[in-house]
DNA sequence: CTAGGGGTACGC
DNA sequence: GCGTACCCCTAG
């Protein structure tokens, strides 16, 4: 996977900036599967990367350095190996990473093969990691309940549309609360999980920004595993599926028979009896498909846990939940009116960059509704 | 990006 | 039912 990634960085892909070289390196790094002749591609076809930035980095480094030089075998008695990590450790930059461990070392090389281990099992979590933990792992639910509509647009091509239904879903169940202890949470960002399995087929995609080709991939990939599922779901479910925005939006071409025959006024159409459903619940009759069985993230320890496979799962897409309702406050309704007294009715851009804070939970939108609002009435 | 029509959710 | 906040879509 790196070998292709660092084929790309070297040809077709655009320059990465300095900071997305950091973290794909931080990544990459850190994944002691990944051979040091690889990363040394990268290296090359990166921009320069300061490692002294971020400890894990540093660390992955020394520890690296430590792997080649305990690579060797000892069995012949030379004390070769102990030497050369022992030259290694020398460097004060490396002894800098293990200040308490280098008097345990000394002269026994099998000691210092665990040492190295507990090392590896014990490096943070890279950047690239936390970030996705943010947005698709345990921290979600709470970054897309405080995420506008635009974000949560952004937010939704990053994870794609699986993962999107999944957290809006969940969202959807639980509005208020903080997210519990499943699946999603089953291995905090603070941890200290590394790489492990991780950093497989699927990861190598999404080490390309958000806007990349990585989730146009992605995309075209969802589109192409949904249409057969879908087609499955209209044989085998009675009742249509809600259609999300995105999915109305994106794939009307191919799955607008599903929803337009079974109800064309989405929403409208509610089971007969009980009390009004709501559409933020899961319907108890969804049926979950899914084709990797077996493979459960939840059973591994968390150390071995994999990013979420994107893509993978399909269920019933849930239906968007609203932002959570916020008041205009006072506050705000006037600086909306001082703002289009500044610049003008229509403005609303410029108006939410000059009141960055007035208006930050606040989309061009819901100003523009809001003044709509204020004016009628 | 924006306007504007029109819809949903929710509290009163 | 009404008002309000939020959302969606489409046209320009």
């Amino acid at each position: 996977m790196v070998a292709r990634a660092t084929q790309q960085a070297s040809t077709t892909m655009p320059p990465l900036a300095a900071a997305d070289a950091f973290r794909v390196l931080e990544f990459v790094a850190g994944n002691r599967r990944v051979p040091h002749s690889l990363l040394a591609g990268l290296l090359a076809a990166l921009p320069p990367v300061s490692p002294h930035t971020s400890p894990r980095l540093r660390k992955a480094i020394a520890l690296r350095a430590l792997d080649a030089a305990l690579s060797g075998s000892d069995a012949d008695g030379s004390g070769e190996v102990l030497r050369k990590a022992r030259d290694v450790l020398a460097d004060p930059g490396v002894a800098a990473c293990f200040p308490d461990h280098l008097a345990v070392v000394r002269d026994d090389v099998a000691a210092l093969r665990r040492l190295v281990d507990a090392e590896w099992e014990s490096l943070p979590p890279s950047e690239l990691e936390l970030e996705a933990d943010r947005i698709a792992g345990a921290g979600a639910l709470d970054t897309w309940a405080n995420a506008d509509q635009d974000t949560r647009k952004k937010l939704r091509r990053l994870v794609g549309e699986s993962t999107a239904r999944e957290i809006l879903g969940k969202l959807g169940q639980d509005p208020s609360k903080a997210p519990q202890v499943d699946e999603a949470a089953n291995a905090p960002s603070t941890s200290g999980a590394n790489e492990g399995d991780r950093a497989q087929q699927d990861d190598e995609a999404h080490l390309g920004r958000g806007k990349g080709e990585a989730s146009l991939a992605q995309e075209d990939c969802a589109r192409h595993q949904q249409e057969p599922v879908e087609r499955t779901t209209d044989a085998r479910i009675p009742e249509k599926p809600v259609t999300s925005a995105a999915t109305k939006g994106k794939e009307q071409a191919t799955s607008s028979h599903v929803t337009g025959q079974a109800a064309p006024d989405h929403n409208k159409s509610h089971p007969v009896t009980g009390p009004k459903p709501s559409l933020m619940e899961r319907k108890p009759s969804a049926i979950v498909y899914q084709w990797d069985s077996g493979d459960s993230d939840s059973e591994r320890p968390p150390h071995q846990r994999r990013l979420p496979n994107y893509e993978r799962r399909m269920r019933p897409p849930p239906a968007v939940p609203y932002k959570t309702r916020k008041k205009w406050t006072e506050i705000q309704e006037r600086t909306l009116i001082e703002g289009v007294d500044k610049y003008g009715k229509g403005n609303w851009k410029d108006i939410k960059i000059a009141y960055p804070d007035v208006f930050q939970d606040r989309s061009t939108v819901d100003m523009k509704d809001k003044f709509r609002n204020m004016g009628r009435h």
